[in-house]
DNA sequence: AAAAAAG
């Protein structure tokens, strides 16, 4: 029922076997011991040990010959591999050399980035097999997108970059940029490199479709690469036993993002970028085997990646100190706080010991921009540049939306309709509203003999993180999903969305349709529409109309009928036509529900001028007038990473 | 109303 319980009976078959992403290392693999699940016991992990190291010495001998090693192509940059090609410096006999970092393993010394030498076995890992086009999706296309409207607004906007250059970015980061096949920035990049480079805090509409990891992730491992870190650490003592050493970390950099899987997509790209640096990325999250991230991350942790109910957790078990942080970056914030996330995320900015605003530069990501992500703008931002970053246009021409009438009872079979009719391909992701029906629905493709995986918050960490990679690998073309896997999450050639169920909400419609339509290729989205959804339906002609689709004349005729017993909702305020969300510090706000124009509760802002900080402080905590003043935007979200 | 997330 729930992961601790494989912890007891069933843990070693299944902890024997599982091996989470990121906890992989090069002799994880092809671990045929039966042992090694969560208790196993300390002569097993110590063994293991033994073995680790043998093999990294076998593999560190490889390092010598550069055979086909160096023939890999990265003639636009020389310089960059030299610095970091075995030497003799990295020994175990040295001064220098770390015991708490592994040869993988970078390190800061006396004011000077140590890269660690390349590892053959490592960077398959993280940036696949070098002729592995397919596989190795980032980077195509990229010029695509230089058409996405994006608007920076604040004091001093700097200028946005156009390429991936030193300056002002840190060299060895390009490097790991070549490696991963990052050719050119897309929009969001542009900005957010030369803004975090200046040290400016960030609130940007993005969505990760937009390549907005990688828009905080590089500006951000460039200054830790070329500043190192904190001086002041307290020193780590690895000739200590383990249990009289400080067991805290300090990490510098803090990621906070709503779902595990999310968590875990940030981290696998923070452990790309972070390749062969000082920086030690690490991951935390529910559901999985608390010790085995609290030994992760005392082999040391300088960037952490978490969900913000784990970090809680290790902080009080003073296993994390946020004395350090530089960065404290929030990702996808709306949703975290729909999942009522606020009170953690306040406690762990403002009531531990993480320094203060001024102290820190942090970067805000969010789809949309509603009133409470303003506030929590307002509290957490200093004097920031807001970017409000366009739709990947494929909402529009690259993703086929068809809406069909179909009542509950027909849903089974009209799926089964679509599914035999679908050409092999491209994979098939099918959204449900609740965790049950992801279940009865999955059970039932499989009875049909469809290969078919479900995912949904009821499924322990790991069949999660199972089906996701069944599913991304096309074990299992087909997916059944709750609302889990509806943002953020990027699944590469989903050629088909079905909302089985359609949403209350119509930002998560627009989300789930973004898991289609990549850069570059088509995508297909139906939506299985009745009576009971007849609440989304206005929102739901709006988004056709927006992206050029057909919109059916029953549709029509059914939010007609619905306005005359509503008396017009008249929509949502929300923007239309390229830019949604808007810097509310300099454009008035639209009206909301009641509308009668009383939404300057912001006053005086019109000028563009930038607002003093304390232009809050007049609102007092009368803000209950109105709804959902700020305009929302739809953003498709074609994630290439 | 359901889902997600800390156990």
């Amino acid at each position: 029922m729930n992961d601790s319980n494989h912890g007891g009976s069933s843990g070693p078959q299944q902890g024997s076997r599982y091996v989470p992403p990121h906890m992989r290392t090069r002799s994880d693999n092809p671990r045929s011991n039966g042992r090694g699940g969560g208790s196993s016991s300390n002569w097993t992990a110590s063994s293991d040990h033994a073995q680790r190291s043998d093999s990294w010495q076998s593999s560190r001998s490889d390092y010598g010959r550069s055979g086909g090693w160096n023939d890999r192509g990265y003639s636009n940059r020389p310089n960059f591999y030299e610095r970091g090609s075995y030497g003799g410096k990295y020994s175990r006999g040295d001064q220098e050399y770390m015991p708490r970092r592994d040869e993988s393993q970078g390190y800061w010394k006396n004011g000077v980035h140590h890269i660690a030498p390349r590892n053959p076995r490592i960077e398959h890992d993280l940036f696949g097999a070098p002729e592995d086009n397919d596989r190795q999706h980032t980077g195509i296309n990229f010029e695509k997108y230089d058409d996405i409207p994006v608007e920076a607004s604040g004091t001093d906007v700097p200028e946005p970059v156009t390429q991936f250059t030193s300056p002002p970015l840190d060299q060895h980061l390009l490097g790991n940029v070549d490696l991963a096949r990052y050719t050119t920035p897309t929009p969001v990049q542009k900005y957010s490199i030369p803004i975090v480079e200046a040290g400016r805090d960030l609130m940007a509409c993005a969505q990760t479709g937009s390549g907005k990891t990688a828009g905080f992730l590089f500006p951000l491992l460039s200054k830790l690469f070329s500043d190192g870190p904190i001086a002041n650490l307290p020193p780590q003592d690895m000739n200590k036993p383990s249990y009289l050493r400080n067991r805290k970390a300090y990490p510098s950099v803090i990621i906070l993002s709503p779902t595990r899987e999310l968590t875990c997509q940030i981290y696998d790209e923070a452990r790309k970028f972070a390749y062969r640096s000082w920086v030690r990325p690490c991951v935390v999250y529910g559901g999985a085997d608390i010790g085995q991230q609290l030994r992760q991350i005392e082999r040391g942790c300088d960037l952490l990646v978490a969900t913000p109910g784990r970090l809680v957790d290790l902080i009080e078990r003073a296993r994390i100190s946020l004395s350090q942080i530089k960065y404290l970056v929030l990702d996808e914030a709306d949703r975290m706080l729909d999942m009522g996330f606020e009170p953690q995320i306040r406690r762990i900015v403002e009531k531990e010991d993480m320094p203060g605003v001024q102290d820190r530069v942090t970067l805000m990501f969010s789809a949309t921009f509603p009133r409470d992500i303003q506030f929590l703008a307002r509290d957490f931002l200093k004097d920031y540049i807001f970017l409000s970053v366009g739709r990947v246009g494929s909402t529009s021409e690259n993703i086929t939306q068809k809406i069909e009438y179909v009542e509950d009872e027909d849903k089974r079979s009209v799926l089964l309709d679509i599914l035999h009719s679908s050409e092999l391909g491209g994979l098939t992701l099918i959204f449900v509203e609740t965790k049950r029906m992801a279940d009865v629905l999955c059970d039932f493709l499989l009875s049909q003999n469809f290969p078919a995986t479900a995912i949904h918050g009821d499924r322990t960490q790991r069949e999660r993180e199972r089906a996701l990679d069944s599913f991304r690998n096309a074990r299992t073309p087909i997916m059944v999903a709750t609302a889990v896997a509806a943002r953020g999450l990027d699944i590469a050639n989903v050629g088909h969305v079905i909302s089985y169920d359609l949403p209350t909400d119509i930002d998560d419609y627009v989300h789930r349709i973004g898991r289609t339509g990549r850069a570059g290729n088509t995508g297909a989205a139906t939506a299985f529409f009745n009576r009971g959804n007849k609440g989304i339906a206005g929102d739901l002609i709006d988004i056709l109309k927006e992206a050029n689709q057909e919109v059916p004349s029953w549709l029509e005729s059914i939010v007609r009928e619905n306005r005359m017993y509503s008396g017009g909702k008249g929509g949502r305020g929300r923007g239309r036509g390229g830019f949604g969300s808007r810097d509310f510090r300099k454009y008035p706000q639209q009206g909301g529900g009641g509308g009668s124009g009383g939404d300057n509760w912001y006053r005086g802002n019109n000028s563009g001028g930038y607002p003093a900080p304390d232009m809050y402080n007049s609102y007092g905590g009368g803000y209950g007038r109105g709804s959902n003043p700020v305009a929302v935007q739809y953003q498709n979200k074609t994630s290439w990473f």
